[in-house]
RNA sequence: GGCCCCGUCGUCUAGUGGUUAGGACACAUGCCUUUCACGCAUGCAGCACGGGUUCGACUCCCGUCGGGGUCACCA
């Protein structure tokens, strides 16, 4: 237990630690109660529209969606628009689609309405001023007439003393203030920090971490010009919306003392906190940065949303990854149902430190869940990919489709991702083979194999019927008549079919692609040898 | 710089004073095998550092170092 703050002055204000299984007793100091306790759990996220979905967004919006639907409350989606209202179509769409994709259904929020609404801060106006009139009575709000310049002279001041910037006050005489009124001179809103109290708050995640009001400068909540600010308007919404969790990134925490102090002059319940810790680079515990997109990006690393989906990533395998991603149910279990997910999550088992992004191990689970899905799903999500690159016709007739199952069955569990058909199955569905230059120079560019591809040629054009078994047997025979080793027939043998050097089993390929297109592949091998020799 | 958060194998983590510090990914080796993938087996590897407290610290306290946040009329 941290050292309770003592003799000093000032009150304690405490949010309690709520359990919402178990909500915990008020403690001494906070008068207020606390929001879970006889209501259900409701949780939101509130994503600002601009670009796209990292995947510690997602993240948190996962805790979120997860602690709701485990205690079978409501999850909500809210826009925090307030600053930028213009173009924001497109991006809350992406934003929507994001959930979509992951399965996690929202409550109440954009497109589906709800009791709290509207679910987008630029049109909440109303709410905010009506919350402004209530804190200006409270007395805790005041009007600051300062300009940029005069607060700029203060800032420079205290970073050239390396102390910190607090505003304060200004106290202006009764004649001065009705001068700026006169003037039209613009004032922007401020909060009234009490000075002097201790703030206790119990972090779900984070657990007690307590802050002195002496370190919170007169914050602003509404600008000159109406518009009103995140550390308010959120706070006016969690509360008019009955949030009872706040779940969110951890570079809030700081914030949330303020917040308090807001939640207290509104006389509104205080919803419980729980912070959530960055993700760090791969390999590293440095916070992840939208702007090294690119680097990323160069090293194979992606960290938008939009990005796995394009990659053919399967969303039970994301949502399984990312609830790993700083949480763990017992320090054993790694793979997860959506099921287990929500039966399983609680706040306390959260890290309270960071957790580096692992794409190695979202690619394992990744691997995990695609062998568990079943083949029609498979040729579902890999059918698009294959059109994309018009190797497939769309719609699919009969016969391709069934051509594309089995080549999903050859495939096996090589197929990780769904974009990995192209990668690893393109020769399937082309005649143009590509040759991986260091398999032709391993497996082709050796003394007797023309010879011998002639010779397997001729093997292919003889075998019947065409079939894996007679295939595997023919090859067999025609490696021990030549007393060749097994490798040295049927490596020279796949990577003239298919140009690749790994692959599907080779009688799989053979028999897939059918008598006359190996044949032909053959002899287009021994023409590109011919050719480069 | 003030304040706040964080620090167990490369990575995700288990661990709440007494453990040979456990599991997983990655990596390495072997087996299986026509390649690759899968599977199986084995191995490598960790309590940031320094002081305390204690019979005994990864676990508690303090400091240092490192990472992060905040100190906006951004969110």
């Amino acid at each position: 237990m941290p050292p309770r703050p003592s003799g000093r002055a000032g009150s304690t204000v405490r949010a309690p630690p709520i359990r919402p299984w178990r909500p915990a007793a008020a403690v001494s100091g906070f008068h207020h109660s606390h929001r879970s306790r006889s209501m259900s759990v409701r949780t939101r996220f509130a994503p600002s529209p601009t670009g796209f979905l990292h995947i510690g967004g997602v993240r948190t919006a996962l805790f979120n969606w997860l602690l709701a639907r485990h205690h079978g409350g409501r999850f909500i989606l809210r826009i925090d628009d307030t600053d930028q209202e213009r173009h924001v179509d497109d991006a809350v769409k992406r934003i929507l689609d994001g959930f979509r994709w992951m399965g996690m259904d929202w409550d109440e929020g954009p497109e589906v309405g709800g009791p709290h609404g509207p679910y987008y801060q630029s049109q909440r106006a109303e709410h905010y001023r009506a919350a402004v009139d209530k804190l200006i009575a409270s007395g805790r709000v005041y009007r600051d007439y300062s300009t940029e310049s005069e607060r700029n002279v203060e800032r420079d001041a205290s970073k050239r003393e390396k102390r910190p910037y607090r505003f304060r006050r200004i106290v202006h005489a009764p004649d001065e203030i009705a001068r700026f009124e006169a003037e039209g001179r613009p004032h922007a809103l401020r909060f009234e920090v009490p000075l002097g109290r201790t703030l206790v708050l119990n972090d779900l995640i984070k657990g007690e971490v307590t802050f002195s009001t002496d370190e919170i400068g007169d914050f602003v909540i509404v600008r000159p010009n109406g518009q009103p600010l995140y550390n308010f308007a959120s706070v006016v919404d969690d509360a008019e919306m009955e949030i009872t969790h706040v779940v969110r990134a951890e570079e809030h925490l700081s914030n949330t003392f303020p917040q308090l102090l807001m939640f207290e002059a509104l006389g509104a319940p205080l919803p419980a906190f729980a912070h959530v810790p960055y993700v760090a680079e791969p390999g590293s515990r440095e916070k992840m940065s939208k702007r090294k997109t690119d680097d990323y990006a160069k090293r194979g690393v992606l960290v938008y949303l939009h990005q796995y989906i394009e990659k053919g990533y399967l969303p039970d395998a994301l949502l399984n990854y990312l609830a790993r991603l700083g949480w763990s149910f017992d320090g054993a279990q790694e793979l997860f149902t959506r099921a287990e997910l929500i039966e399983k999550f609680t706040l306390d088992r959260v890290n309270s430190s960071p957790a580096s992004h692992d794409p190695d191990k979202l690619f394992w689970i990744e691997g995990e869940w695609m062998k568990e899905l079943p083949v029609e799903a498979k040729i579902a999500g890999v059918v698009p990919f294959l059109a994309a690159e018009g190797l497939v016709g769309q719609p699919l007739g009969d016969a391709e489709r069934a051509y594309v199952e089995a080549v999903v069955l050859a495939l096996g569990d090589r197929l990780k991702t769904f974009s990995d058909v192209v990668k690893l199955g393109r020769f399937f569905f082309t005649p143009e083979l590509t040759f991986d230059p260091d398999a032709v120079k391993k497996r082709l560019r050796k003394p007797g194999v023309p010879e011998m591809l002639g010779d397997l040629d001729a093997l292919l054009g003889a075998v019947e019927p065409y079939d894996l078994e007679t295939l595997e047997k023919a090859v067999h025979e025609y490696a021990e008549k030549t007393g060749r080793k097994m490798g040295d027939v049927v490596n020279p043998l796949r990577v003239a079919t298919t140009g690749q050097a790994v692959g599907p089993g080779l009688y799989d390929c053979l028999y897939l692609l059918g008598r006359e297109a190996c044949r032909a592949r053959i002899r287009q091998t021994l023409a590109m040898l011919e050719q480069t020799d």
